[in-house]
DNA sequence: TGTTTGACCATGATATCCCATGCTGGCCCA
DNA sequence: TGGGCCAGCATGGGATATCATGGTCAAACA
């Protein structure tokens, strides 16, 4: 399984385009046989970033939904919150997506945008935004003492 | 599993470069067959000092991960704590690694590191720090008398 | 035919690899 | 027990591949 790890910055250029970090890229293409492999990008429902899934990896998604009730209203608005604004992107031969526009402004992403790990996806940010949130995920977790669970014996 | 002991200085380069302390580096090839062994770098959240975990020990930090709801705020918050600041690097052919920017200021590292043994992870601290993190610990387990599980029946 | 979108190429900067050197500590032999 | 040899280790520097990014061109669409 992919695992995305650290912060990384680079630049949207006048066309929307922006080049996948290496590391990530590396991952990436670990996680499909020595090819690009496919992303979906969608509009996080909780921040203002976007997410980034490897295809793989978000089609995994459908199990947990299918174990809600088919028609409830949990599983319509998920699903809906889920698909509606994704957009599946490749990599271009040199390692670049571009960014859909809608997805940009959500963002709210100028002109440098933050790449950020978080294990099996990563998320893309505007920098400080990022670093934002990275002060109060860190300020919540040391109050709620960073508490992984011990080994069971 | 590896277990690292004790503390070992080394110098930090003008290119970022250190070296990983022999005895480690034996530890680490033993975890990964007679290979480097990657190591997740991560910024510690309670002291201003970068932890070393192997990376096979890192992962075993998603097995907890996996068990919060997906998109749930704990969920996000720890994912962020762990890998947002987290770096992938694996010992060069020289058992060097190059220590990324961000965590070198956190520890606030200068031109001699510290490499603090652990059990099963490392830290790396400025040398000053590192001495009076470990007066400290000394002076807390013995005033509190602080103990240690035994083994279940 | 004008405009836009996406693929391809070129370039400078950066980080990685690789080799060389000096040192230190351990081992062996006298 | 002392001295010398050798191997492993830490460190510096230079070559090289990789990466990020800007620009150009061709094809598709309106």
């Amino acid at each position: 399984m992919s695992q995305f790890y650290g912060t990384h910055q680079n630049r949207l250029d006048a066309k929307g385009r922006v080049s996948v970090p290496a590391p990530f890229r590396a991952e990436l293409r670990a996680e499909s046989d020595s090819r690009p492999a496919a992303l979906i990008l969608r509009r996080s429902h909780t921040h203002a970033c976007i997410e980034a899934w490897p295809a793989a990896e978000f089609e995994k998604l459908a199990t947990p939904l299918d174990r809600l009730d088919i028609f409830s209203e949990a599983q319509d608005d998920l699903q809906t919150a889920l698909y509606a604004d994704a957009h599946r992107v490749e990599p271009d031969k040199d390692g670049r997506i571009s960014l859909p526009e809608s997805l940009v402004q959500h963002a709210g992403l100028t002109e440098i945008v933050s790449f950020v790990g978080a294990g099996r996806i990563f998320r893309i940010w505007e920098p400080a935004a990022a670093a934002l949130r990275l002060a109060a995920a860190l300020e919540r977790t040391r109050t709620r003492g960073l508490t992984l669970p011990g080994t069971p014996a």
